[in-house]
DNA sequence: ACTTGATTACACAGACCTGTGTAATTAGAG
DNA sequence: CTCTAATTACACAGGTCTGTGTAATCAAGT
């Protein structure tokens, strides 16, 4: 028998098809240089489809936002770990090649003064993560978590910014040495471990082809 | 005769008007949302004078960027206040509807994977603010000045982006905050002082040296 | 078999974009 | 004044963009 328990038939709606398109072309590409022509081709059905489902791109624009804006899950990890995780995630992304920064950042960056929906979706979304920061600084027991989560969550939006224009992992190392520092000083104690030292040279990098692959301009 | 001195008499070359005008508006509404033709109208010349002097817009965008490139100029004050002066401007620019957070950061977020000249121009001026904030942290006898300077400018550059998505003062307030700890950290001595104190009125809690000063990096 | 809804191809409108070509006009220098 | 260089108006090419209208086709479900 081969579907005692079937694991999740994937059969994405019409909608989530053209979501995820929109999603790796606006992402990468940037909102404004991505037509509603080639989010289609992306998808494969015809402009008209795409219309039917998203009666303008402003609409697409906003539900690309939505659909990222997803809350931090649950995790059974110690939260000094989850906090320091972010930035290890963060360091470990400088790398690919499909990353392009923070998805919500860039839309407001690029729409410019435009009263786009995507500016309180954004705006949503950043103060949900700083109280998920909140709430781990409060389970750590940290002095003033309020004032130290708008901190960490400073140097998170700054690794993230100063990186897209790097692209060096070392901006989310310093920023988590720094969240450290003030954890520290707000009472946390952190003690140095081996798998998420706070400036460890961890060897985890994951052979990266040693050379910088496209020095367009040398 | 009115002119014993005469003060530095206005006449900018034409080139000047059209990259002020190009810098008041890709600044403000972005540069994918500005086209040559509102360029051009907003100086007040005909579009073909304006491809007269930039042949392209690629060259109008890297000029304009070059031209916002510009280095801190030399200062008197303390090298405590120049540093924590940059987080107050940013914090006064916060609530300026001219204001639209870091031109470079934008435009690299904006022109997505395009293999612009404007990305180095970014990158060059991000580090000579590195190596700036560098100086006057070497300047304060900071401990690895390197390191912390890469911090603070990520807690500058994230105080921008976060504040460009909340438009709060307070992101600013709260890296200036983070700056002194880190700093203090790294045995700078920073004086309560009344103009600059570094968390206004809880100026007393931060000053506060917690624990171990400086055993979160290894 | 019949009905209902989704999807398709395709043309098209109207706008905006970058960039060019050209001939007339202006302004300043010698 | 004359010569030169900048600037202007204006049309236009060729492209892309958002969004719509329409009639044909496809895929079920009843």
């Amino acid at each position: 028998m081969p579907a005692a328990a079937q694991p999740e038939p994937p059969k994405p709606t019409m909608k989530e098809r053209i979501l995820a398109a929109a999603d790796r072309l606006f992402y990468l590409q940037g909102i404004r240089a991505v037509g509603v022509d080639t989010v289609a081709a992306e998808v494969g059905i015809s402009k008209r489809t795409l219309y039917n489902h998203f009666p303008s791109k402003d609409l697409l624009i906003a539900a690309y936002l939505a659909q990222r804006a997803t809350p931090v899950p649950p995790s059974d990890k110690p939260p000094l770990d989850q906090l320091l995780g972010a930035f290890d995630r963060l360091a470990r992304a400088s790398g690919r090649t499909d990353y392009r920064g923070c998805p919500f950042v860039n839309a407001v960056a690029e729409l410019g003064h435009e009263d786009h929906a995507a500016r309180r979706i954004a705006l949503d979304f950043k103060e949900s993560r700083r109280l998920w920061v909140r709430g781990l600084l409060t389970e750590l027991g940290a002095a003033d978590p309020d004032q130290l989560a708008t901190q960490i969550v400073v140097l998170i939006d700054g690794a993230i910014a100063t990186d897209l224009v790097r692209r060096d992992p070392k901006m989310a190392q310093a920023a988590k040495d720094a969240a450290c520092v003030l954890m520290q000083n707000a009472g946390v104690e952190i003690a140095a471990r081996p798998a998420a030292a706070p400036a460890g040279r961890r060897a985890r990098k994951a052979a990266r082809p040693a050379r910088a692959p496209r020095a367009a301009t040398p």
